[in-house]
RNA sequence: GUCCCCAUCGUCUAGUCUGGCCUAGGACAACAGAUUUUCGAUCUGUCGACAGGGGUUCGAAUCCCCUUGGGGACGCCA
């Protein structure tokens, strides 16, 4: 049976780069029916925090990664002590400063066999003799590594390229300790825009950070496993299932990838275009409540309604509530060179009067009867659609992007509509006036 | 500085192992047109890559070498 492991360190967030290989780790073990052990290496107790553990927790049960084994190396160490110990009493391993450090034999290479890589070799001259358990009685990185790895019965280790490095010392330690070596697979690392290693000055890394700004995370899993993986074929979209399904290692590639927002945001869309109503209204209700934009009531169905409107315009759960804030407020952000484009003139003002009028007199309210007698107006007045269709938008929205007016002005609701156009007007007659009054003098 | 890894459109990638089906395919982004109620929506389309140089071969994106470029590692951090 095919056993991996995902070994984070309590020491920071749950970050992209470390989810994808969680998620590849995970996928690997689904795919074969073998075992996924969630390892917490907590061997730096002044570092390590309860909190960093609960969000990386917290996140990998998020996007559906589920571990069968749990282990923490704070709980282990006599276990470290146990195989330092044997390396002492053979000499392979010396103590200094109460520590305790192998000796690396010089003059020989060692090679790694790498399922991605093929086979690498590296010179121990360039390796320095490791430190095994530290001074202070903790054991240090590579060895407890090894040592767990070896005991949990670890047949694939599936990590970051950048552990390349530490793979000889590893593979030293392993036949140190007469230990079988596992499989080695590592993967491409996770790069920024400006192809350096993916940091906090990129942006968002940290995996709570998406699931707060409205990402799912079946889309976030989604986006992940395209970065050094493809299914081979052209499939972008796929279901967890699908992918434990297809997922194979053979398909891993060797070239970093660099973590692409746009792209992300464009699978996050295609997820919520093709998510349940009824689904989708629930996980934006939470977003708009933070925002003030809804109480504890609130009417379900034309939230729905709305939410089914902007269906296709927003790409997070957190978008949503950008794009329709002048749904939910009186307070309308008004852009100036909308304003300025379309209600400047006096005819514009004039436009706004008569359809204020027509909608206050309306008394059924869907939108095919606001369609019908605006339309009926405009031939009436003898002006284009355009003339008095944009008007209204900058009126009503405060800019000039929105779904199609007339849903506008239906899920708006007949007294809200008609109360910012009349206000919209008052305010641009005022102005009017003191324009007026100072070009008159 | 030393060691290691990597190299196809701006980005993610297919193709590379098993050379010919590749005048290099898809997606995101960008751009253009359409839709005349806008658009960050929708539809259609365009732009756009085998890093360079040597080999090997009848034939190379695919194999080999060099150069260049990028990245990573060199902790009693993990």
């Amino acid at each position: 049976m095919n056993v991996v492991r995902f070994a984070p360190s309590p020491t920071g967030f749950l970050h992209i780069g470390g989810a994808r290989t969680c998620l590849f780790n995970w996928l690997f073990s689904r795919s074969t029916k073998g075992k996924f052990i969630l390892r917490i290496e907590d061997t730096d107790l002044s570092r390590s925090r309860k909190e960093y553990l609960d969000e990386i927790l917290n996140s990998l049960q998020w996007l559906g990664l589920d571990w069968d084994e749990l282990y923490y190396q704070s709980e282990r160490f006599d276990i470290y002590r146990e195989y330092a110990q044997k390396l002492l009493d053979s000499g392979a391993a010396y103590k200094e400063e109460n520590a305790v450090i192998y000796r690396i034999p010089g003059e020989h290479s060692v090679k790694i066999y790498d399922l991605v890589h093929g086979e690498i070799t590296i010179d121990t001259e360039h390796i320095k003799d490791q430190v095994l358990m530290k001074s202070d009685g903790s054991p240090a990185y590579n060895f407890c590594c090894v040592v767990d790895d070896a005991l949990m019965g670890v047949t694939h280790i599936i990590r970051g390229d950048d552990h390349i490095p530490n793979t000889p010392k590893q593979i030293i330690l392993y036949e140190a300790l007469g230990f079988k070596l596992p499989k080695f697979v590592h993967i491409p690392m996770i790069l920024g825009e400006d192809k350096s290693r993916m940091s906090k000055r990129h942006g968002a890394t940290a995996i709570s950070e998406y699931r707060r700004q409205g990402y799912l995370p079946q889309a976030v899993v989604n986006y992940l496993s395209l970065l050094g993986w493809s299914p081979g074929n052209d499939r972008e979209i796929f279901s967890q299932q699908t992918l434990v399904k297809d997922f194979s290692l053979k398909r891993l590639n060797k070239t970093a990838a660099v973590f692409d927002i746009n792209k992300l945001n464009w699978i996050n869309g295609q997820y919520i275009k093709n998510m349940e109503l009824e689904k989708l209204t629930e996980l934006i209700v939470p977003y708009l409540k933070e925002k003030g934009h809804i109480g504890e009531t609130y009417d379900q169905q034309w939230l729905s309604g709305l939410i089914k409107l902007y269906k296709t315009r927003f790409c997070t759960l957190e978008h949503f509530g950008e794009l329709s804030g002048f749904f939910f407020t009186d307070t309308v952000h008004y852009d100036e060179a909308a304003v300025k484009q379309f209600l400047s003139t006096p005819a514009a003002v004039e436009n706004l009067e008569q359809f204020k009028n027509m909608l206050s007199k309306l008394v059924s309210y869907d939108v095919k009867t606001i369609e019908n007698a605006a339309r009926a107006l405009m031939e009436t007045m003898g002006i284009q659609t355009g003339d008095m269709i944009h008007p209204v938008r900058v009126a009503l929205t405060g800019g000039t992007v929105s779904p199609g007016i007339f849903e506008v002005i239906h899920f708006l609701g007949k007294e809200k509509a008609v109360q910012r156009l009349e206000t919209v007007i008052k305010k641009i007659r005022t102005r009017a006036e003191m324009f007026d009054k100072l070009s008159g003098i």
